[in-house]
DNA sequence: TACACGCTTCGGTGACTGCCGAAGTATGTG
DNA sequence: CACATACTTCGGCAGTCACCGAAGCGTGTA
């Protein structure tokens, strides 16, 4: 059985093909990084994950030809990211069972300073996540915008609240407005969806929040602040 | 790195070793069977999945091992289940990202007979699924007991239909009361979650489904297609 | 007690796969 | 046109893993 061709841009031949992309210390590392919905070089994420360029560029080259990952070449330099909200779900899926045990604490401690910035507010992908996006969920729920009782749904006064916020929501697409998204280091569910994505988006965008370095951390502004105590009641040491 | 003895009941080492108990056909065939939410002999498994016994055995000590399955010695028999309904949900998730091409054709022709039987209605895990379990769901939806617009959450409506109907929904657990599955035959959503394991527990309990053969598709009775149309107002013909 | 059966353990084998460095290709820069 | 940079391809190596059959162990049956 060779390998008979890329198959065009198709998912793996099955559920073992497809588990296997994510069965390599290396591949699922790079999956991991993408999960900040960053596009990376293939240079950074050889150099992140600690293998010869060569090596990750076959990394790269399954994970592409698997449809994990979207591709786009600029020059000299090959552009990766997750290939869309589905893959990212999928990672956090897998990455929320294996994580309950807190097998990473080695890594939580060596990065603690970093961590520390990254427990208290990230992105996941495309929505808030750590503290931050906890806090916006339950205060979202509490104020009746959400309803997390009997599943996980935006309720009609949350609609009208992202109406009254001028925060469009596309829903026109097949990607769920709101799904729960489980946080793998505090252990709770915040907003995901079409919903979650729109929110982090317009927080960026009017600087409620702002990326900290490089990295997937993120920290909210005093006009940030402001407007979430307005808009949901939050109390800024919340955010902290 | 030697195998430093099996992890007690933990999951895997990490995503990439979590992976790595999907990432072969054999293991990826017993999961998958195992998604009719039954016990099955090692002996069974092995059949099925056309391996000698002494192979399916280090399959099995695998996937307990990751804690991917609950084994119960009975004699000289081994049982073995999916551990849990978390576990279910990841099977069927990356079952769902790989499907979508429809890489099974060929299986699902030389089944056609057995086939049709479980594209009409068939348990998935805990729950209903097939067109039954799309038809039933889409009766929720229609009838205001179910929202999927905003999320995937029962309204109030949805509760007190429940407690008319006498099914008994458990709140006390962690576990969602709804919550969506996608159907990777009809690429549709249908109800899991504690509700849809109530719905489908009662179903059979109370004969409004019977199990067909050894199989986990199930049948609609007469019975059943008078109290789904009377609760749910669904014609017989749309389960059939 | 003898035998059948289900499962497990063990040794061996073949295939696969991740890894690297070296060489090659394409792109941007002095 | 050289030269550096980013990535890819290739050959080779080493470790891992799925598989089997044979032998062993424990359970249920004649």
């Amino acid at each position: 059985m060779t390998s008979e061709g890329a198959r065009k841009s198709g998912p793996a031949f099955g559920l073992a093909g497809l588990a296997g992309l994510f069965a390599d210390e290396t591949r699922a590392g790079f999956l991991l990084a993408l999960l900040d919905g960053r596009a990376w070089t293939a240079g950074e994420l050889a150099r992140y994950a600690g293998v010869a360029a060569s090596t990750a560029s076959e990394h790269l080259g399954k994970l592409v030809a698997g449809g994990l990952l979207a591709e786009e070449r600029q020059g000299r330099h090959r552009y990766v990211r997750l290939a869309d909200a589905r893959v990212a779900q999928l990672v956090e899926d897998l990455a929320a069972q294996v994580d309950p045990a807190g097998t990473r604490r080695p890594r939580t401690l060596r990065e603690s300073g970093a961590g520390a910035a990254m427990a208290r507010g990230r992105t996941c992908y495309d929505h808030l996540a750590g503290r931050l996006g906890i806090a916006l969920t339950d205060a979202f729920t509490v104020r009746g915008l959400l309803r997390q009782d009997t599943g996980f749904a935006l309720t009609d006064g949350g609609l009208r609240w992202f109406a009254d916020a001028g925060i469009v929501l596309d829903r026109t697409t097949r990607r769920p407005l709101a799904r729960a998204c489980l946080d793998w280091t505090e252990r709770r569910v915040h907003l995901a969806g079409t919903a979650g994505a729109a929110l982090c988006r317009h927080a960026l965008d009017a600087r409620w929040c702002v990326r900290i370095g490089t990295e997937r951390a993120v920290r909210v502004t005093e006009e940030g602040e402001r407007r979430f105590a307005e808009l949901l009641g939050v109390e800024a040491a919340a955010l902290r």
